[in-house]
DNA sequence: GAGCACTGC
């Protein structure tokens, strides 16, 4: 591989930095001015400079906020993990435990009490209180932390807290409830500017401590990126001193395909070189094989991790300090015409090739390999587009309806999703009654807001409900709501496949999950781990579904009218649960065509079911499935039998008998 | 014939 050096500085920092020598104190007295001189603040910050720990903690203490229990700060992360453990690091640094002064709030678990003056959340726990609060009252400042991401939840909160305090301005006599409320947005140096403008604020810059990483990029485009780097692998393996190398890939099929390459490759070196080590990590990994990851090298071999995008953000490997970047990440999108989700892999944004480079210099300073010329990184776009222009929108509309936002094409959002998208969540929510034909929220549509789930699914509660086969519909409902139950080893595919022939349930994918969740139940505690991995089973979304499916049976006895509970049921359970689906998802009710592929039956769309559905080769007459992706073909996941005479029987305006 | 990453009173 030819290259080129640039110098790029990293992003990083020692995690066990003295808390009162990080970067942040030495501009805490411009932050605590510029906070109480503007109703808003953006702080630009890279990772190592502390301000997650350090900024609530400066607030917290500086005498000119009336910050107390009951009137305290909320500092949002995207990630649960983050919220958690840096309150727990909060709480330790102020020699308290976690749930006194200091807490967290993520979903299943409330770790704050009356004493709680900081408070770490997910954007989507704040989000949810702005329901119940919508002036946010029990809070004098909110930060947002992680702003630079740009999730979904952050553009929905950001417009929020933006309506709340020109609210809370409006109204400042009332009492010490009411009192203006302080916005700090913390980001990383690329969208900086766009807060400030949005928000009309000032910018503060916080030093970082960083090491340097030097930059190295190839001359031409590489036409096979996987072969790239695994080249690079190895040449930077001969050539460059000891330190772990980092290889970032899009998915765990080329990860498999680099490994495989890697270990042949290796096979036909001379015995003398030191040897790699190569460890796998992608998040639908098993998570004893993921921990793998994580574990030192053997004596004497250098690691290679070849990873997805789990390890830009989400998770940090110690020693590594080399980074190979082909530049490409899976991204998913949402196509509003098809209403389906397209997987594919994309180049990344400059931003992102700033953050897998900063991987390098966490410890130490680092390098990073880029399989792309320099030239082509000036050709990235700034900034990967926002969660908001790339997903389906009707659960943020439904929520915004309840949050009293009548004309949500109207609202002021950071940037404004795509018109088609809007529309698309309209009709959707239309169809499924939470709006009325005026587009305000019903009484339908409010039970189904307080039903964490999307409201296809809270559709689907409500009738599962008055059908009378709630319980099963809840652990159908949960299953859907979690990563891929089932696991498919790379190496033992045929195995994989032989044992979840074991639960196959003839309905289809959604009652075949039922029917894991429920021996996953009945095996003892104790052997559910071995369980798990001898059927080739993930527990850990077993376990959420679990949670999720006990948090969903507490929440639908405030939100079902018990009056409409059904009784007697001549159906079958299972059919029953179907005929719940169907109320949600009517629209992808497919009949097979000759050719063996499918056509909805709405909107006449062909689709094909995935190869990963039990029902691939079975081909039933008529179908109804909950996720259209397109990846290599139009596929339909999370695939059921239904019978074709319940779509008038349910839905007599929508299908005619015997069409 | 195939599964980026997150999140929810």
């Amino acid at each position: 591989m030819k290259r080129r050096r640039r110098g790029e500085d990293g992003n990083g920092g020692s995690g066990s930095a003295v808390s009162s020598d990080l970067p942040i104190h030495r501009v805490a007295r411009d932050i605590v001015k510029a906070v109480s001189e503007n109703e808003s603040v953006v702080l630009v910050g890279e990772t190592g400079s502390g301000k997650s720990t350090q900024l609530p903690q400066i607030l917290a203490d500086s005498k000119k906020f009336a910050v107390f229990p009951g009137a305290g700060i909320c500092v949002t992360q995207p990630r649960r993990v983050a919220a958690v453990t840096i309150a727990q690091r909060v709480a330790f640094e102020r020699g308290t435990k976690v749930g006194k002064e200091v807490g967290y709030a993520v979903r299943f678990e409330d770790e704050t009490s009356r004493e709680t003056k900081i408070k770490y959340a997910t954007e989507g726990i704040l989000l949810r209180e702005s329901l119940s609060d919508s002036a946010l009252s029990r809070y004098s400042i909110v930060i947002l932390d992680e702003a630079h991401e740009r999730t979904l939840n952050f553009d929905i909160l950001l417009g929020m807290l933006k309506r709340i305090q020109r609210e809370r301005r409006r109204r400042p006599g009332e009492g010490s409830r009411i009192r203006p409320l302080k916005l700090v947005v913390m980001s990383a140096t690329l969208e900086a500017e766009t807060f400030c403008e949005y928000l009309g604020c000032p910018k503060l810059d916080i030093p970082g401590r960083k090491f340097p990483v030097e930059a190295f990029y190839t001359f031409s485009p590489e036409q096979d990126y996987v072969e790239a780097a695994v080249c690079a692998t190895f040449q930077l393996h001969d050539e460059e001193p000891d330190g772990d190398i980092l290889l970032f890939l899009t998915g765990q099929e080329e990860i498999e395909a680099a490994e495989a390459m890697i270990s042949e490759h290796a096979r036909n070196r001379p015995s003398a070189t030191k040897p790699l080590a190569v460890v796998m990590l992608y998040a639908a990994m098993p998570p004893e094989t993921q921990l793998k990851a994580f574990r030192p090298a053997p004596e004497g071999t250098r690691k290679v991790i070849l990873a997805t995008n789990i390890a830009e953000t989400s998770l940090t490997i110690d020693g590594v300090r080399y980074v190979i970047d082909p530049g490409f990440v899976k991204q998913r999108r949402y196509n509003p015409n098809t209403c389906s989700d397209s997987l594919s892999v994309v180049p990344i944004s400059r931003a992102q090739v700033k953050q897998r480079a900063g991987r390098a210099g966490r410890q130490g300073p680092g390098k990073c390999f880029h399989l792309f010329p320099e030239s082509e990184f000036f050709k990235l776009p700034r900034a990967s587009a926002p969660e908001i222009k790339r997903t389906n929108l009707a659960s943020t509309v439904l929520q915004m309806k309840a949050l009293g936002i009548e004309d949500v094409a109207a609202f002021e959002f950071l940037e404004p999703p795509p018109k088609a998208a809007l529309v698309r969540a309209f009709e959707q929510l239309l169809s499924l009654r939470a709006l009325s034909s005026s587009g305000s929220i019903s009484r339908d549509g409010r039970r189904m807001c307080g039903l964490p789930v999307d409201p296809t699914l809270a559709k689907v509660i409500l009738t599962a409900h008055k059908l009378g086969c709630l319980d099963e519909t809840l652990k159908v409902v949960s299953l859907l709501s979690v990563e891929s139950v089932l696991h498919f080893s790379g190496k033992r595919k045929e195995e994989a496949h032989q044992a979840h022939l074991k639960f196959l349930h003839d309905g289809g994918d959604l009652l075949t999950l039922l029917r894991i969740l429920t021996t996953f139940r009945n095996v003892k505690d104790r052997e559910r781990a071995k369980w798990a991995k001898d059927n080739f089973v993930n527990a850990r979304p077993l376990r959420k579904a679990w949670n999720i499916y006990n948090q969903l049976t507490n929440q639908v006895k405030y939100v079902a009218d018990a009056s409409e509970a059904g009784e007697e049921n001549p159906d079958s359970m299972e059919d029953a649960v179907m005929k719940a689906m169907i109320t949600g998802y009517f629209a992808n009710a497919a009949q097979r065509t000759p050719d063996g592929a499918y056509k909805t039956l709405l909107s006449n769309q062909k689709v094909h079911i995935h190869p990963a559905s039990v029902l691939f080769k079975k081909k039933p007459e008529t179908v109804i499935f909950t996720e259209l992706v397109q990846t290599s073909k139009l596929y339909a996941r999370n695939v059921g039998v239904i019978d074709a005479g319940w779509l008038p029987e349910l839905l007599p305006d929508l299908f005619v008998v015997g069409s």
